[in-house]
DNA sequence: TTCTGTGTTTACTTGCT
DNA sequence: AGCAAGTAAACACAGAA
């Protein structure tokens, strides 16, 4: 008998899992009209996860017989996934159809592919979540969602290319260099130039398809010109990018000049307030 | 005003090299 | 020891109720 088995003991039928995600991906694609073919493309197994990509790993809802290897004890508990959320969140970013998510959207990625999370009552996971996102600066917010909660999150072109080949790295420059900044009065460009990665990387502007989807109703006038191409060849490192629904600052942590604007802009204060200066506030002018 | 979700940061622990 | 990753917690902010 198809079932699936909570760690308080429920048993839910397999096709209650299916309903539910397909249920959930339907809405969505629904609202993105344009995105039917990615539904379609997206075959859903009876498990209840799409089928591109949802490897039925560590407590994913699956079958019966590779539930049991997936679980750590007899209270079929499952297992923590072998993939660190770093890992989990790029994937959930590079499969959506504009390849940015809001927060709730990766939470319920979690959900669908690892019942681990599913089933995690103390939500402590989400927390991480929320500090992989954070502290990453592979992840960088692409405007403010449509939900007026939130952002959109992306992942940093140099970052996804990395992704795309399987190479899931923590990046940490901003932290590294506050701490540097914090005990160091001289400031070096040429000491800190470990910390930089080549300068021909730029902020990626969001997919074509961004204002159409994503567009909110208080910024409707502002219409920008610059395409895709242009944008992702022109931009500077470091700008007020003119692509996203709201004027979003991007940050770019992968940019030399993101640093030194920052500084700059910083030394004049306590040092100790570096400390909470989130990037985007200090690329706010 | 309060609640809730979100985002940022720090501190600490654990496991690996 | 140093690093990466995970966890816990505090705090701030924005929007909704």
């Amino acid at each position: 008998m198809e079932r699936c088995m909570t760690k308080f003991g429920v048993f839910y039928p397999k096709r209650f899992w299916f309903e539910l995600f397909k249920l959930d991906f339907e809405i969505y694609y629904q609202q993105h009209s344009e995105y039917q073919l990615p539904m379609n493309k997206h075959q859903f197994h009876d498990s209840g996860i799409v089928d591109e990509g949802l490897s039925d790993e560590t407590g994913s809802i699956e079958d019966d017989s590779k539930q049991k290897e997936n679980y750590s004890d007899e209270n079929d508990t499952p297992k923590k996934p072998n993939q660190s959320y770093l890992e989990i969140i790029a994937e959930a970013i590079l499969k959506a159809p504009d390849r940015m998510m809001q927060l709730y959207e990766i939470y319920n990625y979690f959900q669908r592919k690892y019942r681990y999370f599913a089933e995690d009552v103390n939500k402590s996971w989400k927390n991480s979540v929320r500090h992989n996102l954070s502290l990453n600066d592979c992840f960088v917010k692409a405007g403010r969602g449509t939900n007026g909660k939130g952002h959109y999150w992306r992942i940093h072109e140099l970052a996804e290319r990395e992704f795309e080949q399987g190479r899931f790295r923590r990046r940490r420059y901003r932290q590294q260099m506050r701490q540097l900044q914090m005990h160091t009065q001289t400031y070096d460009t040429q000491s800190m130039s470990s910390f930089y990665p080549p300068t021909s990387y730029y902020m990626c502007s969001p997919p074509p398809s961004y204002h159409s989807i994503y567009q909110t109703p208080n910024n409707s006038s502002e219409n920008h010109s610059i395409s895709p191409l242009e944008s992702s060849t022109t931009m500077p490192n470091f700008c007020m990018t003119p692509t996203t629904p709201n004027s979003y600052p991007l940050y770019d942590p992968y940019s030399s000049s993101y640093y030194t604007t920052s500084y700059q802009q910083q030394q004049h204060h306590h040092p100790m307030a570096l400390s909470y200066a989130s990037p985007n506030e200090s690329a706010s002018f």
